[in-house]
RNA sequence: GGAGAGGUAGCGAAGUGGUUAAACGCGGCAGACUGUAAAUCUGUUCUCAACGAGUUCGGUGGUUCGAAUCCACCCCUCUCCA
C-alpha cells in the first residue's frame, strides 16, 4: 500500500485540493511539504503530535518535510477555530516557545542535509514593509472571498480585529515564500486551516502561475465532537515535565470506548492490516485495545522504557501487585517533625488546586492514603510515613506518591 | 465622529438598592453503579488560619447606613448611521 492510500485508510485525510496530483507527488516522494506550528506554548501537545506523525510518515515515504515555526505569525494569532482574540505574546516568549518546539521535534523528525529542514517565518515576515506588501500580495486577495471563509464568518458576530484578519495573508505569504525559496509544493495542516491554506495556493498561482497543493488532516475529535487532547487541566502535552508519561498513558487508557479504534488508526504506526485484525477483536477485549493504544502512543512520545514504566505503574495500581514505583511522585522537603496535614499534602502534590477544594475532596470521601480512606480534614501524615513514602489516591483513578527527599 | 444595545463565576445566562458568594443550564470534581468506558442517579463547584472571615459582577472614582444594581468618567464588543 502506498503512502497516500495508507493515509486515506487511516482516516487522516480531510480535504485535498487535487487528489490525483497529490497522490502522485507523495507516493513518488516528490513532495516538499510544509506544516506550520504556531509557538503558542512552551511545549507541543497532542494536536501537534498528529501533524508530526504525518510528517514522519511522509518522510519515511521519501518526501521532504519543512517545519515552519510561526515565530512571525505568532505576533498576530490565528483566529481560526477561536471565538476570542488570542492574547498577544511578547517576542521573548515567542522565541522561547520556538526553541522548545524545536527540541521536541528533533525526537520525531530527522533534520539535516537532504532531510527535513526547519525554518522560522519571523526571518522573513518581520522584515516586510507594509506598503510593499500591500502592493505585492494585497492585490491578490479578495476581501469578499476572505469574508466568506468559514473561520472568519464565525467571528463576524463576535468581532474580528484587522490584526487577526491578516493572519490568512501572512500564512499565504509563507507558502509563497517557501515555494520560491525552497521549491515547497505542498502544505499540510489541521482541517481548520483549510481556508488559510487555499489562500496560499491561490497566491502562488496568481503571482507565479505555479501549481501548489494543500491537504488537511482530519481533526482528532472524540465521539462528542470535541477536540481531543484536552483535559480539565488543559492540553495533554508532549513535554514530560508538563504531562508525565504516566498521565499521558492514563489519558489514552481512559479514552471513550467509541474512540479507541479511530485513535489506533490515526495515531499509531501499527500496520494497517494489523489494525484491521484488532478491529475484529471480541467486544470484551476493549480494555486490551485501550492498553495497546496507550502503550503505543506513550512509546512514540516518551520512548520504550518510559512506556513500560507507565504501563507497569498502571498495572500495579489498578490490577494490584507489580511495581508501583513509577507513579507520579512529589518529593517533599522541609517537612516539620510533627508531620504534614492532609490538606497541605494534597495541595503541595497539586492533587487539589486550593485548600478549599482539598477540604471538599476529603469531606466527600475522595481521598485515600495507603488504601485507608481519610475521614478527617485535620488528619496528619507522620514524618516517618512520609519518609517511607505514602500512596495517595484521589477519586478512583488518580494516584500519586509523596516521599521526603 | 454620531445613535442604540451590551460586558455577571471556566462557559452560557438570570438578577436592576439590603433576604445575593449571586437563580438556572452546561462543563469540572467527588460519591453510587460499572469495565480505569459511556449513560444514569446523588453531592459539590471564589479563597482562607472555615459553624467565622476576606475578596468578587469590564475599569476608576462618587452617592448611600448599605451597590452587581444609582451617578460620572474611561476601556472593550455588537448593530445602525457618517
Amino acid at each position: 500500500m502506498k503512502i497516500f492510500e495508507e493515509l486515506k485508510a487511516r482516516g487522516l485525510i480531510a480535504q485535498v485540493t487535487d487528489e490525483e496530483q497529490i497522490r502522485d507527488l507523495i507516493n513518488n516522494g516528490g513532495a516538499r511539504f510544509y506544516i506550520g506550528f504556531d509557538p503558542t506554548a512552551d511545549s507541543l501537545h497532542v494536536g501537534h503530535f498528529m501533524a508530526l506523525c504525518l510528517m514522519k510518515r511522509l518522510q519515511m515515504a521519501g518526501n521532504k518535510p519543512v517545519v515552519l515555526i510561526g515565530g512571525g505569525t505568532g505576533y498576530i494569532g490565528d483566529p481560526s477555530g477561536r471565538t476570542d482574540m488570542r492574547s498577544m505574546m511578547t517576542p521573548e516568549i515567542i522565541q522561547h516557545n520556538s526553541d522548545c518546539f524545536k527540541k521536541q521535534m528533533e525526537r520525531f523528525i530527522e533534520f539535516g542535509e537532504d532531510k527535513a529542514i526547519m525554518v522560522n517565518n519571523a526571518d522573513w515576515l518581520l522584515k516586510l514593509n507594509y506598503i510593499e506588501l500591500l502592493r505585492e500580495v494585497g492585490a491578490c486577495f479578495s476581501v469578499n472571498n476572505m469574508l466568506r471563509a468559514e473561520c472568519y464568518k464565525q467571528r463576524m458576530e463576535r468581532g474580528l480585529s484587522f490584526l487577526e484578519f491578516n493572519y490568512m495573508i501572512m500564512q499565504s505569504y509563507d507558502f509563497y515564500y517557501l515555494h520560491k525559496k525552497y521549491g515547497c509544493n505542498m502544505q499540510f495542516g489541521g482541517d481548520d486551516q483549510w481556508s488559510n491554506m487555499l489562500g496560499g495556493t491561490e497566491l502562488i498561482r496568481r503571482k507565479l502561475g505555479d501549481d501548489a497543493y494543500a491537504m488537511t488532516i482530519t481533526l482528532l475529535l472524540n465521539s462528542e465532537g470535541k477536540k481531543m487532547g484536552k483535559t480539565a487541566k488543559g492540553a495533554v502535552w508532549l513535554d514530560p515535565a508538563k504531562t508525565t508519561p504516566f498521565e499521558f498513558y492514563q489519558y489514552w487508557r481512559n479514552i471513550d470506548d467509541a474512540d479507541v479504534m479511530k485513535c489506533i488508526r490515526m495515531l499509531t504506526f501499527i500496520p494497517i492490516e494489523e489494525i484491521d485484525e484488532i478491529d475484529k477483536w471480541a467486544p470484551e477485549r476493549i480494555n486490551e485495545k485501550k492498553e495497546l493504544l496507550a502503550f503505543e502512543l506513550t512509546k512514540l512520545v516518551h520512548g520504550d522504557e518510559e512506556a513500560k514504566k507507565a504501563q507497569d505503574a498502571a498495572h500495579a495500581l489498578f490490577a494490584g501487585g507489580g511495581d508501583d514505583s513509577n507513579m507520579p511522585t512529589t518529593e517533599l522537603s522541609d517537612v516539620p517533625a510533627e508531620g504534614l496535614g492532609i490538606i497541605d499534602l494534597l495541595v503541595t502534590c497539586k492533587l487539589a488546586p486550593s485548600r478549599g477544594e482539598a477540604r471538599r475532596l476529603i469531606q466527600q470521601g475522595g481521598i485515600t492514603v495507603d488504601e485507608v480512606k481519610i475521614e478527617a480534614i485535620d488528619h496528619v501524615i507522620t514524618k516517618d510515613a512520609l519518609t517511607a513514602g505514602v500512596k495517595i489516591r484521589k477519586g478512583k483513578k488518580v494516584y500519586h506518591r509523596a516521599v521526603i527527599r
